[in-house]
DNA sequence: ACCATGTAATTTTTT
DNA sequence: ATTACATGGT
């Protein structure tokens, strides 16, 4: 049950670590310790983890470490972290930003251990590394220790995507941006273009042409669109994903903060660089302005987040953003695949039309090429998958170090029908978030109103939930509202006759919650019994449901605050979701099904790639440029370099399109990706499956032998009925 | 006036 | 699967 929520839980300071039994160091002791780990590491990373450690206090220039897949680049930054630490350095003084929460428990995990290693009890110290996070956690953390000086509310909501296109959806309808001969671009894709244009940095005329070029058109109404959006978001005190970098990055702008903020940090270390943006960037160099202190890990060959407005020229300008320029250090030994997995991924890296930096290489030698599976379709490609999965298994391989990527949520569809119909366990990380479900969004909304009455997209949400309640008299509830005290105005609402059954009890609910009278986190449960019979009124399928949101109240309990649950389930929501016949537990064996992006950074022994075809990876969507194609080649790279041991790569010859054309779904004939051309292909072992069987020549006793049996059946069916 | 209901249209990947 | 819009019903 926990496996899914388990990201959820609040960061608590390494719970396992407990340092009262175990003895402190000596002098000569952590000396001795230190040798010790460094002797465990290459050259490279030794130079990676040592350098301008001597003295911590005043750290030296920049360092970029380039780190290809599989070359202990977690690892070597847990180290170098560790290091500082054991050098003495202040722990609440450095700041570690990660692509994702997960990765950030995991690099604390391993600091300590290191740490635990070669200072004994006094790593506790480990446990003062209390700014690591993403950019977007730390950046809300840091908002609210200077919202005063902003002019923001201390007590300002956060949006994640869906709400903030909500929101960008009520403005539009304020500005009557409804035209009528052409259908305006859907919330989802105005908020995907707001949110490039600031994290790109670049002009509206720009992304539009390059990456929207469908909506070239509405760019006037767009931009008023934006306005009327930014005017609304600082009205109701919400912020987005994307302030919560473009706040930070203001701050650091502003001389009377950013000595303030840059003198808070004496280290700063960034991970998955090349996934980072170039607002990212401009805070980090704010920040950091000569460089000091500053480290950043990534790989070039590994960039797949342009979507997101992540540029890998971050990594690549990096050393000559300073002078003297950073010190760059490059890791290429793999410690994760064999051999011919490796060879076959450089293979494919390397025709892209960039070259990158470096060449990995391993000793681990192995007879196994990876495979390139041709199936029939995705119901054979699930079999396949099943099969494989099984064998390994019986070869005593577990479910969990066995993965299956592809490029799209939908893409594992097929499988997960086949491994549900079979009772195999699985986990899915990637695609429809358990957070986006209408009744989860329902319940957080309250809860969301009750902390920012002034947001007006919670509480949309929330008024019309009532029967006879619909956007109109919503409306009026919410101008209401923003007038005064909110339990007040609910009280004296005048509600229309149909509503006049449920108002009564709303209020009353609302009244409780926005008065913190019931405390938290028992007004989750109050909140849920008022819920429930709107949920049985409004869903066919209510008691999954239900489930859901009970699970969520016993999340919800596992944080000491209403505020503290609502920012960091949006800042940091659960990634995983699993078949509905239950969710795995921790302890049991689930297999891993995953997006390439989310697959970013972890490995298994065994990894299965979906549909690799033309029309998948390349996404038919990603072959506009150059550009895009080399991305979806760099995702290719990523998947196949997750793999330890065994790789397949399946690809079926037809497979099923839904939600595309106006022609609705249909299928299509696919050949193989691009990106593996004929010129690779013995770099591979390549088979049909299932086997085709060799055709034996019918001999004529064979066909008479069959003649017989077909008249015997003729009989026999004649013979039921006699 | 406004809410509920049925029908057509819809660009992956995510902090 | 979700969402925007047109229609019908109160």
């Amino acid at each position: 049950m926990d496996i899914q929520y388990a990201s959820l839980c609040p960061l608590k300071p390494s719970p396992v670590l407990t340092t009262a039994d175990i003895p402190a160091a000596s002098d000569t002791d952590v000396a001795s310790q230190v040798a010790t780990y460094l002797a465990k590491l290459n050259g490279a990373q030794r130079e990676a983890v040592e350098f301008g450690t001597d003295a911590p206090g005043a750290p030296s220039g920049p360092l970029l470490v380039i780190a290809g897949a599989g070359s202990g680049k977690t690892n070597t930054l847990a180290h170098r972290v560790a290091h500082l630490l054991v050098k003495g350095a202040d722990p609440h003084r450095i700041l570690l930003l990660t692509f994702s929460r997960r990765a950030a428990l995991e690099m604390t995990r391993r600091v300590t251990r290191i740490a635990i290693g070669a200072l004994g009890s006094k790593s506790a110290i480990a446990q003062g590394l209390t700014w690591s996070g993403t950019f977007h956690g730390v950046g809300a953390r840091l908002l609210r220790d200077y919202a005063d000086l902003v002019g923001l509310s201390p007590s300002f909501t956060i949006n994640d995507r869906e709400d903030s296109a909500d929101l960008m959806n009520l403005v539009r309808h304020e500005l009557g941006l409804s035209a009528k001969e052409k259908r305006f671009p859907a919330k989802s894709t105005c908020f995907a273009i707001y949110s490039r244009v600031v994290n790109t940095g670049a002009s509206l005329a720009t992304v539009l042409d390059q990456a929207f070029p469908w909506c070239r058109e509405w760019e006037p109404d767009l931009r008023r669109l934006f306005a009327a959006y930014v005017n609304a978001k600082q009205s109701q005190s919400v912020l987005d994903y994307d302030d919560l970098l473009l706040y930070w990055s203001h701050l650091a702008a502003e001389p009377s903060i950013a000595a303030d903020l840059s003198s808070r940090f004496d280290h700063v270390l960034v991970d998955e660089y090349q996934d980072t943006n170039k607002l990212q960037a401009s805070i980090l160099l704010s920040m950091k302005p000569d460089g000091r202190g500053l480290t950043v890990v990534g790989d070039d060959a590994q960039s797949i987040y342009s979507f997101r407005g992540a540029t890998v020229r971050n990594i690549l300008d990096f050393p000559n953003h300073f002078d003297p320029p950073a010190r760059c250090v490059t890791l290429e030994r793999n410690y994760r695949s064999t051999q011919p997995i490796l060879e076959a991924s450089n293979a494919v890296i390397g025709l892209a039309s960039e070259r990158y930096t470096k060449n990995l290489w391993t000793d681990k030698a192995c007879e196994q090429k990876p495979r390139v599976v041709s199936v029939a379709d995705e119901a054979d490609q699930a079999r396949y998958v099943v099969e494989k999965v099984l064998e390994a298994r019986e070869a005593g391989m577990t479910l969990k170090s066995q993965a299956v990527l592809f490029r799209a949520a939908h893409h594992s569809a097929a499988l997960e029908i086949e491994l549900t119909r079979r009772n195999i366990p699985f986990v899915k990380f990637g695609g429809l978030k358990f957070l986006d479900s209408v009744h989860v969004k329902d319940v957080l909304a309250v809860l969301r109103w009750a902390e920012n009455p002034r947001d007006r997209v919670a509480g949309f949400r929330v008024v019309q939930l009532l029967p006879g309640i619909g956007p109109a008299i919503a409306g009026r509830v919410l101008d209401q509202v923003s007038s005064g005290d909110t339990t007040r105005a609910l009280a004296s609402f005048a509600a229309p006759a149909r509503a006049s059954e449920d108002w009564p009890q709303f209020v009353a609910l609302m009244a409780k919650v926005c008065g913190r009278e019931t405390g938290w986190p028992a007004e989750f449960e109050m909140i849920r019994r008022w819920y429930e019979p709107h949920l049985e009124r409004n869903h066919e399928d209510a008691a999954i449901r239900h489930g859901d949101v009970l699970q969520m109240e016993s999340i919800a309990s596992t944080y000491p605050t209403r505020e503290r649950f609502l920012t960091e389930l949006t800042l940091d929501p659960p990634d995983a979701t699993s078949d509905e016949s239950g969710v795995p537990m921790l302890d049991e064996d689930y297999l891993i099904l995953s997006t390439i992006h989310s697959a970013k950074g972890q490995e298994w022994r065994n990894v299965f790639v979906l549909n690799g075809v033309d029309g998948c990876i390349p996404s038919d969507l990603g072959t506009g440029s150059d550009e895009e194609i080399d991305e979806e080649r760099r995702l290719l790279y990523v998947a196949m370099t997750r793999a330890r041991e065994d790789l397949h790569i399946v690809t079926p010859q037809r497979f099923y399109v839904h939600n595309q054309t106006h022609l609705g779904d249909r299928h299509v004939w696919a050949s193989r990706t691009r990106f593996i051309p004929a010129q690779l292909m013995d770099r591979f072992e390549t088979k049909a499956w299932p086997p085709v069987p060799v055709a034996a020549a019918p001999t004529a006793a064979g066909l008479a032998a069959a003649a017989k049996a077909k008249i015997d059946i003729a009989a026999r069916l004649k013979g039921m009925w006699e």
